[in-house]
DNA sequence: TCTAATCTTGACGTAAACGTCAGAGTTAGA
DNA sequence: TCTAACTCTGACGTTTACGTCAAGATTAGA
């Protein structure tokens, strides 16, 4: 309960333009998430986290984008089922656009431009449909149960018709 | 590769009435539910299937309905990303529907009827609450890639552009 | 009746995804 | 400098969700 002696906010000027950026210890970065540390850690070591940055004293040094990571790799496992081995894949393509991306910046070949953009349209429509593929079937299942729910409004008016019109059913026989 | 000595359509008569239903071995079952026969015997152990009925020489015996569920498990598994134990408390429910439902029929009294079918409609939405918030969930997480997707192709337009406007940019030294 | 294909119930093995110590080092405030 | 709070890396344990093998019983056709 009381506030840790490690700083929470870890004293590091990441851009030498002075835009100081926030980094976190372990723990604070496993209550952000609302992941485990062992989690973290455990997500580092298959290669799902690009290995943080290090204080000199080797405790991890989490960049918010970091943080962003992770949350999206807990949000692809526990909401949408994606094992891990999965989730690599996909982390991967991730990474792959990153390294589009700089590569991007840095030719000045506008066609060269052009093929990366391509590559990185590709990638994209296939993370894509990946998740249209779930939300699809998700649809389907939640249409079925919409469908149900309807039955029983129905049934329930008829009911309450049956009710209005002769109100002691079970007592037919008097 | 052979046919099956025993016979993949059991002679079994279920309804009185004379309307045959076709029950499968576990074989078949496993080929039809696309899950393994280990699966299926887990799955029961687990109580997430009523347990089939049987031959008097102890085979199992699968009714399509059996199938149905089966396959209905798979698919909150592997697609929805539900654990076993959250499918069992789902099919939990899907069990109190059927016994709701004899209850439904037994019963003249129309507000008995009437309870009966708001708590099979609190089931039935619970239900779809649980998908709702997956579903929706993952349409968030697609609205994210489909913005990226516009973002690329917003960029691809521009540099088409430019292709035209100056078409050798990178010997603008000439 | 014999037999090949299929089924049964254990029982043990395994991969994934962490949980949980242990022992040692680090950090920052008093 | 001392110390409480925090972190590090192993290493082993655990749960889930099955795979796999064994030994024996069942089934239906020839």
């Amino acid at each position: 309960m009381v506030a840790p002696h490690v700083g929470d906010k870890v004293g590091l000027e990441a851009k030498s333009e002075g835009v100081s950026e926030r980094y976190f210890l372990i723990g604070e970065a496993a209550e952000r998430t609302g992941l485990t540390q062992r989690t973290i850690r455990y997500y580092e070591e298959l290669g799902l986290l690009s290995p943080p940055s290090r204080t000199q004293g080797d405790f991890r040094l989490f960049s918010e984008g970091d943080l962003d990571r992770l949350k999206e790799i807990g949000r692809l496992k526990h909401l949408l089922g994606f094992s891990l081995a999965e989730i690599r894949k996909i982390v991967e393509g991730e990474e792959v656009l990153g390294q589009l991306r700089s590569e991007y910046r840095a030719t000045g070949d506008t066609a060269r431009r052009l093929a990366l953009l391509d590559n990185a349209t590709k990638l994209t429509d296939s993370q894509l449909e990946l998740i249209e593929a779930k939300v699809s079937q998700m649809e389907e299942l939640r249409t079925e149960l919409v469908a149900r729910r309807l039955r029983y409004a129905e049934k329930r008016k008829e009911l309450e018709q049956a009710l209005v019109t002769a109100p002691n059913q079970t007592e037919t026989t008097t």
